[in-house]
DNA sequence: GGCATACATTCATACTTGTCAATATCCACT
DNA sequence: AGTGGATATTGACAAGTATGAATGTATGCC
């Protein structure tokens, strides 16, 4: 009757979360050693069954890190760039240094940025009015 | 009997499980915006409860993501620079062009590398006996 | 056609996870 | 001490997920 964890659709998330799996990361990492890869050498590589590999595959797949092509019997995975680039931006963008300067200057300029209940003060700003 | 998915322990999956959450993804991009954030304010950015945040803060605190720091009855929060690098650096490591030619290159090397089934063959490289 | 190889899919199962209600803890202030 | 505000923790539960066995499907070769 609650505790939904609805299925992701953000792709940003849904990236990170094709990501975050010990097997498929260590696939992405052998993707972007090798350029190209044969599924069969997956098996190899990790210590999982074949059909397992085949399901970390599909998910790769289907968040868009991953495009396979048919050879003959067997199949040929490469990283998408896309993907790639987006990872990266995303990366880019997380950064530590926003920082505290920023929390007084808001306040002397009258905080009209943001205004929950910490009304953007800083931890070590003193309350003006006590 | 089966089916056990240990545990994460890698680092490195660690932090990527950690950010592979909207709500945490959120709290991050958050973060790294206004630098220092009180942990009342994620519960306005965020459609969730307050215990939820608080978990999700955990997984960010346990992961390296985040730093917290009492000041009164609040906490702060921050990232850790050392996840941010670290995470960018993981990033980086993963280049979509590593690409064809390193197969054939290594078919007329002797084929020293690896060598599972493929052989190392790339799927466009015609069999060198038939 | 028949057979072998390479992947994908289905199914069942155990484990993990996101969520909230209730409760506990910690701190400041009176 | 007592009270109120801000977080954390506990408990319970539904839904997600990683896994392998068995099976299905596609392709190449005889």
């Amino acid at each position: 009757m609650m505790a939904v964890m609805k299925r992701q659709t953000n792709p940003d998330v849904l990236l990170l979360q094709a990501a975050a799996d010990p097997t498929r990361l260590a696939i992405l990492r052998q993707l972007s050693q090798d350029g190209e890869v044969c599924a069969c050498d997956f098996i190899a590589c990790c210590e999982v069954s074949q059909p397992t590999i085949s399901h970390h595959l599909k998910v790769l797949r289907e968040s868009g890190w991953v495009t396979a092509e048919r050879q003959g019997t067997s199949i040929w995975y490469s990283l998408c760039a896309d993907a790639v680039a987006r990872f990266r931006e995303m990366a880019g963008e997380i950064s530590p240094g926003a920082a505290r300067p920023a929390a007084m200057l808001a306040v002397s300029l009258g905080n009209a940025v943001r205004s929950p209940q910490s009304l953007r003060r800083s931890p070590l700003a003193g309350r003006t009015a006590s």
